[in-house]
RNA sequence: GAUUCGUUAGCUCAGCUGGUAGAGCACAUCCCUUUUAAGGAUGGGGUCCUGGGUUCGAACCCCAGACGAAUCACCA
C-alpha cells in the first residue's frame, strides 16, 4: 500500500511522461561545475551546468528558490518563470517545475551565477533537465541559523538499513566515509613508499587459519568440499615471504562468526603486513611512524579527540611489557609465579577464572581485567605468554613469553604484531597443542595447516608481521563510538518484506481478481486466516475498505463472500 | 545470552488516570517576483510493530513474539 505522498509522486510521473519528458533519460549529462567550485570562486554571470538532487523548494509566485545538492555540497538555485519560459508557453515552470517535480528529484541545471539581494551566491536557472524522478519522499532535516538540526533523521535502524538516505540527508555521515577513504589511501601510500607489495590472498580457505575465532562455513559445489570464509590472511602472507618477497601487505576483509557489539561486526577490515629480516622492535617503530604519518596527512595533527580525551599519536609511543603493566596496575609481580600462585592472585584481585585456564590464560585475564582499559594514550604492550600466541616466536630471553606486542589505544586493541615463528618444528608442536585444545572443546582453537608447516620447512626468513584493525582506526580518527558508524552497511537481521498476496491461494476459492488485494489489505493475508473469519465480518470489512479507498468497483454481496466458505 | 529502554503520519516527536488519534516539518489546493529554519490561508494523510488476553471500551494494562538501541557477559 503506497502512502498518499507516494501515490501523488507516481501521478506526477505519469503527467511528466504525458508532457513528453523522459523521467529516466539515458544520455550523459555533461556538467561544468560542482556546487563547491561555484561557491569557492564567485564569477558573476558565469555560465554553469551542474547536476544534483533538489533538496529544498520554495515557490513564490513567478519566482522560486531551491537548493541543489551534489556530491560536494549544496547551492541555491533561483528560478524565474519568464527566464525559464521566455515564450508564450509557461508550462515548463507552472506545471513541470511547480507541480510535478518533487524534493529528491535529480536535476540538471543550466544557468548563470549571481548573488541574491541577501548576498547568497546562487544560480539563475535558464534551463532545467529532469535526470531522474524520485518516487519516495526523503526525510527533511532542517538546520537553523545557529547550526542546530531540527527533525534530524536519526533512528539508527532506519539509518543503517537505508544508508543511501542517511548519506543524502546527513552531511556528517558522508564526511566520515570520505575520511575513511583518506585514511586507507594514506596508509597505502605509506606502505607503498616503502616498496612493499600489495597482494591479494584467498578469502575462501579450506583451512581457516591465522587467528583464534569461529569461521563462517560454506560449500563449493563443483569440488564438493567445505570452504571457510577467512578469519585472517596471516598464513598466506607468510607463504609469500617464504616465496621471496621482502615485504607484503593486504587490506583484507575478514569474517568471524561471533557476537556483534559496537566494536565488532561479523565482517571487518584488517591491514596485515609482513616484512622479512625484521623483529617486533622494528615493527613497533614502524607502526608508530605509520600512524603518525596518517594522522598528519589526514587530520593535519597528531592530537586526536577520542570520546572527549585528547589522544596523541606523536611518536614514540609508550612501551611496557605485560608483566610490568600488571605490576604497575596491581602492585603484584607475577613474573616468577606458578600456576597455583597465579590462580590465588586472580582470586585476590577478584578476577574470574575457570579450571581449564593455563598459566598464560590466567595472566591474560589479569591484564584484561586490571590493565587494558587504562591505556588511553597509544601504548605497546609487549611479551605475551606463549600459550596465547601459537604463531609467534618465543621470546629471546624467556621461553614462557613470546615476542608479541599489541597496540592499545583508548583502552582497546588497535594492532597486533609478532616476531613471526619460523621454526617449522616448533610451529608443528604449537599447532598440535591447539588440536588438544580443540579436543577439549575449545571451538576457537586453531586448525592444523600442514601446507603452512611445509612452507616453513623450506625456510622462512626471520620476519615481523603486524595486523591493524582498519575499522577501529577509523573509529578513533573520526571520533565515532560505534563500528556501525564507520561501515556503510553494518550487519543487521534481514528486513521482513511484505511481498503481497499469494494470488493462486485466493483464486482457488473462486475469489475474483479485483477483490484479492482488498482482502489481503484488510488483514486476511492468507487463505487460512480468511477461512477462519466469519463471512459476515469479512463482508463488512471489504465494503468498508472499498468505501475508504474509494474503489471504482461495485460493493461485494454477502452471498459472494459466503460462497468462498463452501 | 541476560537486563533495561524503544517502536504512534513520509521524517522528528507529543499523547495525563483506559473513554472519538495530535503537533511541527513534508504533502495537496489557492495567493504571492529575492526567500534564509518555515511568507499567508485552507485541507488531506494512521495496520498506534505483530498476535493473543483483560475490559462495556486498549496506542495506553497483562502475556507471547518481531525488530532496534544501551549496559553487562562471552568473544579478539
Amino acid at each position: 500500500m503506497l502512502s498518499e505522498q507516494e501515490q501523488i509522486r507516481r501521478e506526477s510521473l505519469q503527467k511528466i511522461i504525458a508532457y513528453g519528458i523522459n523521467p529516466y533519460p539515458a544520455e550523459e549529462f555533461k556538467t561544468t561545475h560542482y556546487s563547491l567550485d561555484i561557491l569557492k570562486k564567485y564569477n558573476e554571470d558565469e555560465k554553469v551546468i551542474i547536476a544534483g538532487r533538489l533538496m529544498r523548494r520554495k515557490i513564490q509566485g513567478k519566482a522560486s528558490f531551491g537548493t541543489l545538492q551534489d556530491a560536494k555540497g549544496r547551492i541555491q538555485i533561483y528560478l524565474n518563470r519568464d527566464v525559464i519560459c521566455p515564450d508564450e508557453d509557461k508550462s515548463m515552470y507552472n506545471d513541470v517545475f511547480k507541480k510535478w517535480l518533487d524534493l529528491g528529484d535529480i536535476l540538471g541545471i543550466e544557468g548563470k551565477v549571481f548573488k541574491t539581494m541577501v548576498g547568497e551566491i546562487s544560480i539563475n536557472v535558464e534551463k532545467i533537465h529532469l535526470l531522474s524522478k524520485s518516487l519516495k519522499p526523503l526525510p527533511q532535516p532542517k538546520k537553523d541559523s545557529e547550526g542546530v538540526t531540527h527533525d534530524a533523521f536519526n533512528d539508527p535502524e532506519l539509518r543503517y538499513r537505508r544508508r543511501y538516505v542517511d548519506l543524502v540527508v546527513n552531511d556528517h555521515v558522508k564526511e566520515t566515509f570520505i575520511k575513511r577513504s583518506k585514511i586507507i589511501n594514506s596508509m597505502r601510500k605509506f606502505l607503498s613508499q616503502k616498496e612493499y607489495i600489495e597482494v591479494e590472498t584467498p578469502i575462501l580457505q579450506s583451512i581457516p587459519g591465522g587467528a583464534a575465532a569461529r569461521p563462517f562455513v560454506t560449500h563449493h559445489n563443483a569440488l564438493d568440499v567445505p570452504l571457510y570464509l577467512r578469519i585472517a590472511n596471516e598464513l598466506y602472507l607468510k607463504r609469500l615471504i617464504v616465496g621471496g618477497f621482502d615485504g607484503v601487505y593486504e587490506f583484507a576483509k575478514d569474517f568471524r562468526n561471533e557476537g556483534m557489539d559496537k566494536t565488532h561486526n561479523p565482517e571487518f577490515t584488517q591491514m596485515e603486513m609482513y616484512v622479512a629480516y625484521k623483529d617486533y622492535h622494528w615493527m613497533m617503530n614502524f607502526t608508530e611512524e605509520m600512524l603518525e604519518f596518517i594522522c598528519l596527512e589526514v587530520l593535519g595533527t597528531t592530537n586526536v579527540n577520542i570520546g572527549g580525551e585528547i589522544v596523541s599519536f606523536k611518536k614514540p609511543f609508550k612501551r611496557i611489557s605485560m608483566i610490568d603493566s600488571i605490576k604497575e596496575h596491581t602492585g603484584i609481580d607475577i613474573s616468577k609465579m606458578s600456576e597455583l600462585e597465579l590462580r590465588k592472585t586472580c582470586e585476590k584481585l577478584d578476577v574470574a577464572t575457570d579450571a581449564s585456564m593455563g598459566k598464560g590464560k590466567l595472566i591474560d585475564e589479569i591484564f584484561g581485567e586490571k590493565c587494558e582499559s587504562n591505556y588511553i594514550q597509544p601504548t605497546f604492550i609487549t611479551d605475551y605468554p606463549v600459550e596465547m600466541s601459537p604463531l609467534c616466536k618465543k621470546h629471546r630471553d624467556n621461553p614462557e613469553l613470546t615476542e608479541r606486542f599489541e597496540l592499545m589505544v583508548n583502552g582497546k586493541e588497535l594492532a597486533n604484531a609478532y616476531s613471526e615463528l619460523n621454526d617449522p618444528i616448533d610451529q608443528k608442536s604449537r599447532f598440535e597443542d591447539q588440536v588438544k585444545l580443540a579436543e577439549k572443546g575449545d571451538d576457537e582453537a586453531m586448525f592444523i595447516d600442514l601446507d603452512f608447516i611445509r612452507a616453513l620447512e623450506y625456510g622462512m626468513p626471520p620476519t615481523s608481521g603486524m595486523g591493524i584493525g582498519i575499522d577501529r582506526l577509523v573509529m578513533f580518527l573520526c571520533n565515532q563510538a560505534s563500528i556501525q558508524e564507520v561501515l556503510f552497511f553494518p550487519q543487521m537481521k534481514p528486513e521482513k518484506w511484505d511481498t503481497g498476496p499469494n494470488k493462486n491461494e485466493y483464486l482457488e476459492l473462486n475469489i475474483s481478481e479485483t477483490w484479492i488485494q482488498p482482502i489481503y489489505e484488510s488483514g486476511y493475508t492468507t487463505k487460512e486466516i480468511l477461512l477462519e473469519a466469519k463471512p459476515t465480518a469479512v463482508h463488512q470489512k471489504l465494503n468498508g475498505y472499498r468505501k475508504k479507498n474509494k474503489l471504482d468497483i461495485p460493493p461485494i454481496l454477502l452471498e459472494e463472500v459466503q460462497s468462498w466458505y463452501n
